[in-house]
DNA sequence: ATTAGCACTCCAACTAGTCGAGTGCTAACA
DNA sequence: TGTTAGCACTCGACTAGTTGGAGTGCTAAT
């Protein structure tokens, strides 16, 4: 059904529509790519390709232009294809960038969007670490004031949290150390999912002696703990998009832009567990959201001790130079992850 | 030279316009304002108005619109006007909505950033609390790992900076601790513009068991003394902007959202000493950037105990609806303010 | 199976004409 | 002398008509 001739002319008409996102037609196609046989013939092709659901037609008499699907079967091939050579001295570049920003987590995936905006001319996204299965290395409760305690997380890829809270009663630093060497020696190397429900009750018996403090204690921590889930979201070159024929439409931009805009809803969309590998392409409606309908998304991941932490990626028309991007992205995850390795790994 | 009916005429231009961003004539004007006289007697006085660069013709046959002039000359009678009578149910509404989110500063000024922007429809800017003046509450140093040093400080707002930085050498907590509470005694209460140049060499005479230590430690504390200074920007409802006509040209909207999408350009421009005021109003080519030269910012302060500590505002075309703006931010100012003296003040 | 040829379609760009809101000037008026 | 009615003129916005080019799909010949 779909012989090598079809996927020829398939692909020239993708990569071809990627580069000038005009539609395309038989005798152009015919003229600037060698394809041995003439515009009439391209043109029967294309009418197949198009009953197949691969090409659409904005009118009749107008070229072709690649449908989600079409783009779908290039972008499999692509992934398929596993003849990625690591171009190192690019990846040399972009680490030189990178580590220069790489004090804290934070910066440096921030770094890494703008880089990434800036390379691909597309709007970057980056989540931080998440949590929520690295485990708790140290724990630290300081009074640094009549009734306030300062509560100090630190995780095993040393990302700290702290929270202060009031407290209604006045409590010395000893007695929190007491607590916080109390606490650290129970719970260091639990990750932050096992704690959640792990300090309870129980655990007033082994501290009897702090039992008033402790029950106000537990659910602040316990309440910290759970924030700790929160991810952050860095977004870079949101204006760049604009540059894009495909978003000149103003309620087009509009749709895309204030998605981009509303971080929970963004995060809502990465965070999803079918985004898991090491590229993955959510191509124009496969995306679940009716705003993304005309644009795609490309993520990588990046991992510490192979353990996948978080996430990096780029939004853009579905019209994406795919092939330069996947080798760009995969050229980031594996910079973040090194870095983070060396500053956090075992 | 500028009598009161020619001031009339003007504002009442300014008025229209600012709601419809049409240019208007002396017939509709003469229409829709009871000025009690003719159409032909208002060209004149708008003929004047333009010789008097408060007014501008897009082209010789439309009506006319206002200048930044003009906008000045309004805005400054709107500021002196002073019979700003505080709404205090609009208040209350605002700040219940503040108040639930008011754990934490960074929320607070976020929440607030997307509520202003809600109300006023335009993109709202919010600058979190700058150290610089504020004073440093309580130094921990802590133990975190083998070589690992969480360095955390907190200021009198309770706002918490943690560091972690790598020491060749392994130290204990309880040497953490003695340095932590010299540090402390030494340094509490001082403002972090003090502290800059005050960790020197002397401290080592002070503290000589630990020299080796301190002096690894001293470029790291000043280091994170230092990056202190650095303060948040949130902003909210960029998208907003394309609603207006006067951003409908893409390379407009492109040139707005760009700036706006600049964090660091954006803060250069709030941090301006001048923006110092409860109030303050920049419109269009008042503004010292290019890219706002079709915009105006409208910035309030707010503070503790009466000292300005952060500001907020909003962004948009130079036709605003100041008035309501003005009064919007001060409702904004004060409420943050209070909630802010509550939460860490004296 | 492939291709040349041709009629047909449709958009984009251009042109010309019209309309309406506006201006500025002049002359008349209170 | 300030105000107003009247009028010629201007200019952009809109509409309708025209043209040209790029494309398609069909058919008949190779």
């Amino acid at each position: 059904m779909l012989d090598e001739r079809k996927l020829k002319v398939l692909y020239a008409i993708i990569n071809s529509y990627i580069i000038s996102a005009e539609p395309i037609g038989s005798r152009t196609l015919s003229k600037h790519y060698d394809l041995g046989v003439s515009s009439a013939t391209i043109r029967n092709e294309m009418s197949d390709l198009e009953e197949l659901g691969l090409l659409n037609k904005p009118h009749s008499s107008a070229g072709r232009i690649p449908s989600d699907k079409a783009y779908r079967l290039y972008v499999d091939s692509l992934l398929k294809l596993d003849n990625f050579i690591l171009d190192e001295k690019k990846k040399q570049q972009i680490k030189n960038i990178l580590v220069s920003e790489s004090q804290e987590v934070d910066h440096l995936l921030q770094t890494s969007a703008k880089v990434l905006s800036e390379i691909t001319n597309y709007t970057a996204l980056a989540v931080s670490p998440h949590l929520k299965s690295s485990k708790i290395k140290h724990i630290q409760l300081l009074s640094i004031d009549e009734n306030k305690v300062l509560l100090v997380l630190v995780n095993n890829s040393d990302i700290v949290k702290s929270t202060i809270f009031n407290l209604d009663k006045s409590i010395t630093n000893n007695q929190l150390n007491t607590i916080s060497n109390f606490l650290n020696s129970k719970l260091k190397g639990l990750s932050f999912e096992q704690l959640n429900n792990l300090i309870g009750p129980d655990i007033l018996y082994d501290l009897y002696e702090y039992k008033d403090i402790l029950e106000k204690l537990i659910p602040i921590i316990n309440k910290s703990l759970d924030d700790s889930e929160y991810v952050e979201l860095y977004s870079e070159g949101i204006t760049r998009l604009l540059n894009y024929p495909e978003y000149k439409d103003l309620d087009k931009a509009k749709s895309i832009l204030s998605f981009i805009e509303d971080k929970d809803l963004v995060l809502e969309m990465l965070m999803d567990d079918a985004l898991c590998n090491e590229i993955d392409i959510v191509i124009g409606t496969e995306n679940n959201y009716a705003q993304l309908k005309n644009s795609s998304i490309v993520t990588a991941t990046y991992s510490i001790g192979g353990k996948t932490i978080g996430k990096i990626g780029v939004i853009g028309p579905t019209r994406m130079d795919y092939y330069k991007l996947i080798n760009t992205l995969k050229l980031f995850s594996i910079n973040i992850s090194e870095i983070l390795e060396k500053l956090f790994g075992k």
